[in-house]
DNA sequence: ACACGAATTGATCGAACGATCAAGAGACCG
DNA sequence: CGGTCTCTTGATCGTTCGATCAATTCGTGT
């Protein structure tokens, strides 16, 4: 971005309120956020936020945008790698992916789930832009999957959403699950990755 | 509660009060909801609430109460019709209710995962009173699956999560995928069960 | 019939909210 | 060296927040 040490002090500036407010969404939601608290734990003043960002809606944009883009260019990369194999092994090579992703980053995970229970303009907005493109992709191929008797049969978007979920549930709630269990380390994501391939695979036929 | 017509009347407001903070709980937060708000679609007037609940924390108490303890009571009575059966069939029978409680109440998933995700006196609050006296048996059942080689090995509180995950994640999320596919009907909780009868299976032994 | 008390309301408090604006600070180009 | 433009701040606007309080309503027990 900025070449200039001005403008590389901005966009340091610029990145600290994005990695503040992610934090904030993620874990109170947009409405229970506050600039204020964004901006402070960024080190700012809060009229700066508004500066960069307008408003708090366009805040929240650019933390979806901030997040979803980088984890959208890895997944196509992941699609690329996997482009000989079969259907099954590429959801697999996908879902490892989105395993990986949820585990660095828990917000991502904790931003989805927090805006699709209840119907918004941001959520509009989130499923048009970024959510829309993906998940289309990967229910069309488990029904090609099913097609090809390569993948359980049944509702492909429950299939597909039960992997979301598996994915990401025991990142995003590590902290109950460590007020709970004392357990402060995560599942191994091969571990998830493990439960994931067993709900894709077609069921061995009964006699 | 209530005999006489005066304090029916005054448990009806009470009722219409916490069905309306469910809902706002549920889909905006504790943080983002507002007395108001829920108030105002409870039809009465903001002071009422703080004078039947004195204030908004205890108002989210009495939702987590008026959720949990009818349904831990249904998980009590899945657990004894299940008395004679084997480990994974009364781990499905409990799944079963989860699944059912999901379908029938979403809000009760929504509340679950908007309080799970960072730490706070409430979830402090909930762990204790309603999440482990619930969670640590079912994981001890899980544990004892494993030792007799019925249930699938790994992490059992990552099986677990995975469990509750998969039995409420689609309806939780309902309104995204409405958005998202047009699908206006959720899917079948037996769909939902089958799935986790999948996850909870011993794997085939590999040659 | 009447006084008591639980239920309900409207007014109001200080604090925090999102947003706007004027003013200052300082790196960059001429 | 001075002017310009981007970045940053503090003050302030009107609104909404959770909470408190006095006043009113109305069924109930005596």
């Amino acid at each position: 971005m900025g070449v200039n040490a001005r403008t590389r002090a901005a966009d340091a500036a610029r990145g600290r309120i994005i990695c503040a407010a992610r934090a904030r969404f993620a874990s109170v939601g947009f409405e229970g956020a506050s600039t204020r608290q964004i901006a402070e734990e960024a080190g700012v003043a809060q009229s700066l936020l508004l500066y960069h960002f307008t408003s708090k809606e366009s805040l929240w944009k650019a933390v979806m945008d901030d997040l979803f883009f980088p984890a959208r260019a890895r997944l196509d990369e992941a699609e690329r790698a996997s482009r000989e194999a079969t259907i099954p092994e590429r959801l697999m090579a996908v879902a490892r992916l989105l395993v990986q992703l949820a585990a660095e980053q828990p917000d991502i995970h904790r931003l989805m789930t927090i805006e699709g229970r209840s119907e918004s303009g941001r959520l509009r907005w989130l499923v048009e832009r970024h959510l829309r493109p993906v998940h289309e992709k990967y229910i069309a191929w488990i029904r090609r999957g099913q097609r090809a008797r390569l993948v359980r049969s049944g509702d492909p978007i429950l299939l597909y959403y039960s992997i979301l979920a598996i994915a990401g549930t025991t990142y995003s709630l590590a902290p109950e699950i460590k007020l709970l269990t004392g357990t402060t380390s995560p599942p191994a994501p091969a571990a998830v990755e493990a439960l994931i391939r067993s709900l894709l695979h077609v069921e061995t036929e009964a006699p």
